[in-house]
DNA sequence: ATCCGAATAT
DNA sequence: AATATTCGGA
């Protein structure tokens, strides 16, 4: 509890929000997940299915892209042409998915943390600082909910209450995140799964947004769960 | 016609 | 800062 104040002056570690990247699979279901992650961590995404049209994207904007993140076997052209290219010709970082690759790491050192997403805190180079302040001083766990003592409203002016995420409610909501998984997590699947009465899509939507941006290491490690699942290989990094 | 996601407003 | 609302696009 010592150090509880607030680290008003240091500015939080951005990370390269924004970043440039380009993805590149000819599945489309893999460049659609690939594509969300990547949104989802505020990247710049750009996307396409044939990897022609990725080497003249990367050709005509030598400066355009920061990441190509791309897979290997396409119908159109021999995925490590591109890769090659791409690496000799702007030395852009790129990560790639070799099916044929020798240098393959093979690492099981997968750990059942399967349903225990629930706790943004950690990641290889995260410097966020997350510190959950204990205001649980007097509250227990009460899951009653609507504590308004307002008794005292003219029927013209109708107030319609904010939702408050309590607790409780944010625990719906991450358990139903976890269950969907991030990739389909949408505002009208976490509320069904919520099952709570009083909410709205809007209302699951606003507190997504919030509540994804806050927590960028959940999306960083599907993401970083993601790429090494499909045994991508970081092949070029110069940056 | 639905609903998502980013931006913007309160 | 937290939640709502708007809005363009799929």
């Amino acid at each position: 509890m010592t150090v509880e104040q607030g680290i008003g002056d240091s500015s939080i570690e951005k990370f390269p929000i924004g970043m440039r990247v380009l993805a590149v699979d000819d599945d489309p279901t893999c460049l659609l997940l690939l594509e969300t992650l990547l949104r989802r961590c505020q990247y710049n995404v750009t996307t396409t299915s044939q990897a022609t049209t990725a080497l003249r994207m990367l050709r005509e904007n030598k400066n355009k892209f920061d990441l190509v993140i791309s897979d290997v076997h396409m119908p159109d052209m021999d995925g490590f042409k591109l890769l090659e290219l791409v690496g000799l010709e702007m030395d852009l970082p790129v990560i790639s998915k070799p099916k044929t690759l020798h240098m393959e790491k093979e690492d099981n050192k997968d750990r059942n943390s399967l349903d225990n997403r629930d706790k943004p805190d950690e990641g290889p180079d995260q410097k966020l600082n997350k510190k959950r302040k204990d205001q649980n001083g007097d509250e227990d766990e009460d899951p009653d909910e609507d504590e308004d003592e307002h008794e005292n409203e003219d029927p013209t002016t109708q107030k319609k209450p904010r939702v408050v995420w309590s607790v409780e409610l944010h625990r719906k909501f991450v358990a139903a995140v976890n269950i969907l998984g991030i990739d389909k997590v949408v505002p009208k699947k976490i509320l069904d799964l919520m099952n709570a009465e009083k909410l709205t899509r809007e209302n699951v939507a606003s507190h997504l947004q919030a509540y994804i941006l806050t927590s960028p290491s959940i999306i960083e490690n599907e993401l970083f769960f993601f790429i090494h699942e499909s045994n991508y290989t970081v092949v070029i990094a110069e940056i």
